[in-house]
DNA sequence: TTTTTGATATATCTGTTTGATATATATTAG
DNA sequence: CTAATATATATCAAACAGATATATCAAAAA
């Protein structure tokens, strides 16, 4: 058996807010979401029909002119699925850094390679951190949205991890100029 | 076009160690890198195969009696395509954690959800810390292998990132306590 | 005014990856 | 001696990523 499709359930809790299109959805995830995680057209779509069939979400044509639009809402059977996935216990967390493989196998070419490495990390990281930092900031003034506070967390999630990555990264850099050269 | 098969360079990088089968390239991921990069018998048997045509890795039969066993060595062309890939600037780095994503949508369910959430998360992160701790201490009585430091520096990433969790563990279940009873 | 750029929107295709399963041999533990 | 586990190759379906195709519409630039 394969596991199980992640993309329904991003699109049910997106869908347990408002009424979207799969453009909509896709925006969504690129946002706020993107930085734990990713969806694609070639999933964002077939969800949709999938999930419409098994009766989790209805579609309602809002077009306007000859432009096409398709919109989605959530069924009662959606908001049960979506309940249910998060009170599962199982999760899937998964990390996926080729800057780290590429340290890993770092042996294999000179020392300013990996250092060099490790300073394209870093500037990567920096520049997540400060868009981090904006939404940080900006949630913070409407706790009062319950949704907010969770928001806030995974924000904050990043920030504390990114910050510690960026330690790392000093620490790393010093440690290949001090044992290797 | 679609991206870069990665799987190429982690079977590449540990074939430039010593001359492996699929079965033990597995193994190998499995061990310390399978908390940056991940592997499978799917994405592992075809690469060997197409990387064999590309003449990147080259196959000897090491077969002992009715036991099938291909064992593949790196080329000269496969050494340059790792050293390539070393020195590329280009890296995609991602997270993909549900439990933030169950966090994210957390305020369709009850706090006592999410805050259970957490602590399966937390749970997870003090195993796999324990076990990174024991890497870590064994890498570094064996710092006289060039290859050493580099592993080291790749499980410090992991100690600091998961130690950086655990504080936002306990930052993230007093915000929901605190905010939402 | 016309053109072009960019945003909206749906959909599909190819290639890659994951996770499971099938098959068979060798070794170890009870 | 037998059962369970480890070794080993291989393939399949489902999921996913990234690119591309197609078309509409609004706004900005020429």
């Amino acid at each position: 058996m394969a596991k199980e499709r992640k993309i329904d359930m991003v699109i049910l809790g997106l869908l347990s807010h408002e009424d979207l299109t799969g453009y909509d959805i896709k925006k969504r995830i690129d946002g706020a979401i993107s930085f734990f995680w990713k969806g694609s057209f070639g999933n964002i779509y077939p969800a949709l029909k999938d999930m419409e069939t098994q009766g989790l979400i209805s579609k309602n044509d809002t077009s306007v002119g000859g432009r096409e639009r398709i919109t989605y809402k959530i069924t009662e059977a959606g908001e049960k699925a979506l309940n249910n996935w998060l009170k599962a216990e199982q999760v899937e967390n998964e990390l996926k850094y080729e800057t780290l493989l590429k340290l890993f196998f770092g042996a294999s070419e000179r020392t300013e390679v990996s250092v060099h490495n490790i300073e394209v990390f870093e500037k990567q990281i920096q520049d997540d951190l400060k868009m981090l930092k904006v939404y940080y900031e900006t949630l913070e003034k409407s706790l009062d949205n319950k949704d907010h506070v969770y928001y806030l967390l995974t924000v904050s999630f990043g920030i504390e991890t990114y910050e510690a990555y960026l330690k790392w990264c000093n620490k790393a850099k010093k440690m290949l100029i001090d044992n290797l050269k």
